[in-house]
DNA sequence: GCCAACGTTGGC
DNA sequence: GCCAACGTTGGC
């Protein structure tokens, strides 16, 4: 199977492409997803090896702000079973985990954010799944020419400020 | 801070 | 199974 493509998307407040940075072997669980969607394709579709774009939302500007590879694919998201956790889910049955998580690891960090106005204004992108109305998903796949075409704003260089 | 768009919960 | 109420996400 051809390596695809996927958004992850995070709050840069609760874990930033920083954090990453400076995550051992720069490398981190991506766990506390607790959108089932979201969970079906971390537990049965994403594979070692995809590719993985890294969005900030909430910030300003929200942006893809660099790449990471998959380098483990899913596994039941240890955080639900953790009392201790933020995202621990009492109701979870660890012979039948509701929740599941992947490991990623840094690739690329764009020398400039491509920000989510950008792309609304690349025709190429017109039907990613980012740019839909209240698209809230934090877990997105990414077609192979959005991908290509997200890399390519990334290396372009910004327009000068005015 | 506001609000639209969803998802979840729970009464019936 | 419907749907109102409520909670959350996330852009602006």
């Amino acid at each position: 199977m051809p390596r695809r493509y996927w958004l992850l998307k995070s709050d840069p407040e609760t874990f930033s492409f920083e954090d990453l940075k400076f995550s051992p072997r720069r490398t981190t669980c991506w766990d506390g997803v607790r959108n089932p969607q979201a969970r079906n394709y971390l537990r049965d579709e994403i594979r070692v090896g995809d590719g993985v774009l890294f969005y900030h939302s909430q910030s300003d500007p929200p942006a893809a702000v660099g790449t990471a590879r998959v380098v483990r694919s899913g596994y039941p998201d240890p955080a639900q079973f953790d009392r201790g956790s933020g995202s621990h889910d009492p109701d979870s049955d660890p012979a039948e985990p509701r929740w599941y998580a992947v490991d990623i690891r840094l690739e690329r960090e764009f020398t400039r954010p491509v920000t989510l106005g950008e792309m609304r204004c690349t025709p190429r992108l017109a039907g990613m799944e980012l740019l839909r109305r209240g698209s809230r998903l934090s877990v997105q796949p990414v077609r192979s020419e959005e991908w290509a075409t997200v890399l390519k704003l990334a290396s372009r260089r910004a327009s000068p400020a005015r």
